[in-house]
DNA sequence: ATTGTGGGATTGTTGAACAATACTTCAATC
DNA sequence: GATTGAAGTATTGTTCAACAATCCCACAAT
């Protein structure tokens, strides 16, 4: 071996802090490690939201907790988490249970809606190109899962499209809302034993909205929307109190 | 003692289930009796908006617990919801603390305010006056309040303002999370140590903006209403990336 | 000044215990 | 026969004590 390794150029170079700053940030605030119980809740909010869980279901903690092998007490802190969510109700004394929105929920649920989607549509002028990219890609869903006959599929990419609609107005604390919101208005499709057709015919519309949107005629889309909320709303007010009735009436 | 009572004509007759119906509601669903989790939630809520616990303050679980005579348990319960509304962050292994807000975070809320108030108050022709009434008192509480030089009490005024102006939406989830970003607001304040006069100069905004509304100028209000939340978010940013510089630029 | 290396403190989670409340069952009554 | 009353049973509300896992801090070593 002739001669020695050249050392390095300025070998052992300390990292100024400007160079640290521009260093890529972790990608969740390093690791935000889940407790067990924001674990067993994002289960049972899976569960919940795709129905294997039926809405006023009550849910024992002894069961529970013994079937998913955490503790009582973990067990009702996921509880709560899902209690502030609107997914479980907690009733003192009584326990949990899946919520069961009555057509009142659902006027509310959908006026909330209205609140959130339509002024982020109108003011879509002003949206990233990336938040209108998502509402696009939410139609190819919908698309997709039509082709495929997956009806639940294509409740998803509904869901998915009204929260990118919800995205356009640059809000993570909106988007979260309304991703509790469109959580909820899925319940109502479970109390319902809504026919997963249901949002077949709302592709379409789902459709131009987008297209709308790509040419920059947000009060178009705006006006589109607001027409897709009313018949939605309508028909399920509809549906909704007729079974309401149904059933309180015996 | 003679004769004898003469017994009720149609004495003991029972109430049809028709009568019963008609029945008043039970005020809230009768007496939904609050657990000891919602109860200490209920008080750390109010000293988290009150400022008795800072933002960035620590809130040891072993400490508090023995302070309020709750077991470790409940009070994690009651952490749980806090943190849920954005009030308390809780760090893994760390333990919770009171939130202390970004200039990010001044950002999105204001975006999501203009997302819920402005709407609210174009829409205000088919608010209910009901609604439109809480915007007077809200108005009327803040002048009382600068008449006593109350300067706290002027913010809280100024958020019952805000407040009143999402509930002309008339959706109670709308409602509720609208409460929830005027509580995070608030706590910007607290991160700022803002002077508390600080609200003075919005409430003759405040009035004109009521004064539209009573006029059923709903467009002009939602101007004014836009122009309000320009400024206000701006002078909040300013100040308050400021002291972030001063802060980590130490 | 930076990097290991303890020890101490705090949180995460469990299991068992007991009181308080709701539900169920069945007998007694009108 | 339907309603009321009074058991007993099951479930939740809450506490307590324990232990493992993790973080924090001070101090020594480089």
């Amino acid at each position: 071996m002739e001669g020695t390794n050249p050392p390095l150029e300025g070998a052992h170079v300390t990292a100024t802090d400007d160079l640290i700053d521009r260093l890529p940030e972790p990608p969740e605030a390093l690791a935000p490690a889940t407790s067990q119980a924001e674990r067993v809740a994002d289960m049972l909010r899976v569960f919940v939201i795709d129905g294997a869980l039926a809405p006023g279901t009550r849910l024992s903690e002894e069961r529970l907790s013994r079937k998913y092998g955490v503790s009582r007490n973990t067990l009702r802190e996921a509880f709560r988490l899902l209690s502030r969510e609107r997914l479980l109700v907690h009733q003192m004394h009584r326990g949990v249970f899946v919520n069961r929105p009555t057509s009142e929920d659902v006027r509310d649920l959908f006026s909330a809606r209205r609140t959130l989607e339509i002024p982020a549509v109108r003011g879509a002028r002003d949206a990233c190109d990336r938040a209108v990219a998502a509402v696009g890609s939410a139609v190819a869903e919908g698309q997709a899962a039509r082709a495929q006959a997956d009806w639940w599929a294509m409740g998803t990419a509904n869901m998915h499209f009204h929260r990118a609609l919800a995205g356009l107005a640059g809000s993570a604390r909106i988007n979260e809302f309304m991703s509790q919101v469109l959580a909820e208005t899925r319940l109502v499709f479970h109390v319902m034993n809504a026919p997963e057709q249901f949002h077949a015919p709302y592709l379409d519309w789902n459709r131009r909205i987008h297209q709308r949107l790509t040419e920059r005629d947000a009060d178009t889309a705006a006006v589109e929307l607001s027409r897709y909320l009313d018949t939605s709303e309508e028909q399920l007010v509809t549906a909704f109190t007729a079974m309401e009735r149904r059933a309180d009436g015996r």
